[in-house]
DNA sequence: TCCATAAAGATGCAATTGCATCTATCTGGG
DNA sequence: CCCAGATAGATGCAATTGCATCTTTATGGA
């Protein structure tokens, strides 16, 4: 019987986390250096800009980002802390809030982005043909939905 | 103009990230709620394992992982506390050591590679067919190429 | 030989993460 | 209506990570 995680298997899950602890470590670098903040408060701020006027609720951040939530909690007290964000009481949920976007919020996305994206383009574009990297995408993404299986 | 990163870059970037937090997570809950050390002891422990004899530099292990000098020093002072891994001074450098695997380690390596496996399973390999494993392992690996390979 | 510089590793301190638990509100069944 | 969960979010505290810097030993010229 062929053992339980096959040989390629474990060899795709070793790899994801050296590719993605090199990547990361790399856009972390670059945005560092260029005096940004970091990756996470990018993809919130984009999720937020995403959702539009009706704001977000931390609860549907959270399962966007994968993050865990008493992590998005403090994220988001650090970016209503640098005035990207805004925390309101939801209308509909008492126990919830809704998280708004501002202006600098906003900005500071925009800012951050043609750093990002040459990070980005070093740490995977560059490695990658275009149908490669559609591939990747795919495979990546069969990673956490429903096994077809 | 093509915008430097390509769409299908940017989205094998992100899912890169998803995909790799959703399986971390998974995995290290997996080995924690079986009273389990953390992924990084398995992956040094491994690495020292490979080693043999010889032991392992901590620098030599530090390229292996892809983990930060400070990191790797106290994730070693970790498992020298646990018992798992010894440090002795270099012989041929005066301010190097070296690292070597205890019975204890070896032992510990072989109880968390069950837990381990199945998590890998449950993450990686219920999602991918075979050759999907061995392309997805094959674009990743292109990710992080090492200089003298 | 001598020195400037680089490499190996450690460490103090601040920021972030993880864990457990807490408060407050909401929801569904009796 | 009422209460036993369940859900949204916050928070105290411990562990880990990141950053800057330090010590010690190697190394490669001039």
């Amino acid at each position: 019987m062929a053992s339980s995680p096959s040989e390629p298997v474990v060899r795709a899950w070793a790899r994801l986390e050296r590719a993605h602890r090199a990547a990361q470590t790399a856009v972390e670098a670059r945005l560092k250096e260029a005096g940004l903040p970091p990756l996470a408060w990018y993809d919130a701020l984009l999720e937020l800009e995403r959702a539009g006027a009706d704001g977000l609720r931390p609860f549907e951040l959270q399962r966007e980002m994968l993050f865990a939530q008493y992590n998005l909690s403090r994220l988001i007290d650090r970016l209503v802390a640098a005035g990207y964000v805004v925390r309101s009481a939801s209308a509909e949920d008492g126990r919830g809030q809704v998280l708004g976007l501002t202006r600098e919020g906003r900005a500071m996305r925009k800012r951050m982005w043609p750093v990002y994206a040459a990070a980005i383009e070093d740490a995977v574009g560059r490695h990658l043909s275009l149908a490669e990297a559609t591939t990747l995408a795919d495979l990546l993404g069969r990673l956490y939905s429903r096994p077809t299986k």
